[in-house]
DNA sequence: AAAATAGTGTCTCTCAGACAATATGTC
DNA sequence: GACATATTGTCTGAGAGACACTATTTT
């Protein structure tokens, strides 16, 4: 049987020198824009570059712990409730021109927070609006698709990024990392109900769809989502209050609903227009 | 607010010393019967424990190399095309006696193949059907559904774990890993093509559904499975050819197929049977 | 009053699943 | 011949998407 001897003496500078990191796409919501959250590194390499939040991982700390820790540390604000999940773990030699450095992603959803403040190692801290990465192609995400109609707040706020002045390449591989974790979250909506992490504690059918509308950077017809959101067991549940008054243009008051039980859609809200056929 | 206690000048001998490890999860299908590959240790900790197949990442090798150079050393032999994907990473502080080890745990589909050998630093090396690891339920998969009609070969040979006098406590977390790669690959079978992954370059219907049903744990109606699998596109294509025979107990030539050329299944082979609700 | 939005109803088409039927093999 | 399997056909019900319609509220 299996000898737990842990008296082997055992010298882990025979292995390779590698350093773990994690690194966190913090996604959310602002004025109808994706948005994601980074830092302006404030150290070499890279010092002035924009990145995400991340850092080393700390002896005797779990890997979600120590993604929390940086997240908090480099902004400077605890954020409240939100979703973490690991998404992938980066590791090509030479992404870091230090050293041989692990990075295990993670991605969070979070619901529309102030702006953030530069914390440890950090010069500044911004929500950065997903499409003014100039992302790879996810699944239809051109870089800013901008004759199709883009959902709420037409000509509203400026870019963050013209306010930090904010350079379009980021540190490292991140510019692929949020690119997979924006993959990831488009997916996610589809079957389990983190589309309501996006939202307050209670939300309207009509903020939900938004959400959707946002992150398929898709319209949704509003009759059919509504009916479908309704139809899923668990995935929302009545307050029994609506809101206080109609929406800015016009309409009845609507009803407000806060996340159901379900950890999973069944059936699954599916993403319209997926590709047909290939060659 | 943040303190500045880390803001410390970058010397990779401040931090943590880590360890980076893969390893991989290989599936593959042996008589009807969902196998996963294992390594017992030939080394401490855990020595003479049964294990996936891994080890350290050295320098400048990028994960997935990783992964398959621990494969083809520690079974002693190239396991030929498979597919192989990232799973998950581990990093639990205290999940490796020895060191702060993080592990990226890789998963890999395989078609049928002949008994590994052991290689380096494994006594041993065998399929291991999964059903005898006493996973913790991913989907519907109790330890040993054995009243559920297993399909193929009943009274087949006895569990290569007797064989090989395995213990069913794996090494390390390696039983978690192996659960979470069998939830994945359950999961990826419904909307991707990767089933083909487990059958040779050449297969018919039904060997493809007995594959759908071994790693589903779930019976499947033949005709409509052989409608819908020849209904999405891209997922199969015929050869133009049949078998030289009909099946051991009757019933006509079977029209091959090869896997097609779609990367995602459109629509979707759903698992039949979910559990409905939640309390 | 005009316009926008919330919520519902209806129709059609696709698809999953149950069941049946026929042809073609093996034992 | 008895029986198993491959393949196709038919029917039913669930669900997605297109459209239409009513009620309510804001400007």
């Amino acid at each position: 049987m299996a000898d737990d001897r842990f008296s082997v003496p055992y010298d882990p500078r025979v292995y390779p020198a590698v350093a773990v990191t994690v690194d966190v796409v913090t996604l959310t919501i602002r004025d109808g824009t994706l948005c994601v959250l980074l830092v302006q590194r404030g150290t070499p390499p890279h010092e002035g570059a924009w990145a995400l939040p991340g850092g080393f991982v700390r002896e005797d700390e779990d890997l979600p712990a120590a993604a929390i820790r940086e997240l908090t540390e480099e902004t400077g604000r605890a954020l409240g409730r939100l979703h973490l999940e690991q998404l992938a773990t980066y590791g090509v030699p030479g992404r870091d021109p230090r050293m041989r450095i692990i990075s295990v992603a993670h991605l969070a959803f979070a619901p529309d927070l102030p702006d953030p403040i530069a914390g440890t190692d950090a010069m500044d801290a911004a929500w950065v609006p997903v499409a003014s990465l100039g992302l790879p192609n996810t699944t239809s995400a051109a870089p800013v698709p901008a004759g199709t109609a883009v959902p709420v707040s037409a000509g509203g706020p400026a870019p963050l990024l013209q306010r930090s002045g904010a350079s379009h390449r980021l540190a490292f591989d991140h510019t692929r990392i949020i690119a997979d974790g924006l993959g990831r979250a488009r997916s996610k909506l589809e079957y389990t109900p983190l589309a309501t992490r996006f939202a307050g504690p209670e939300f309207t059918i009509s903020e939900l769809r938004a959400i959707y509308e946002t992150v398929w950077d898709d319209r949704l017809h509003p009759g059919n989502f509504h009916r479908k959101v309704l139809s899923v067991p668990g995935f929302v549940e009545s307050t029994g209050y609506t809101t206080d008054r109609g929406g800015h243009r016009g309409g009845p008051r609507a009803r407000l609903y806060r996340a159901g039980n379900a950890r999973l859609l069944h059936p699954a809200l599916l993403r319209p227009n997926r590709e047909e056929s290939g060659p």
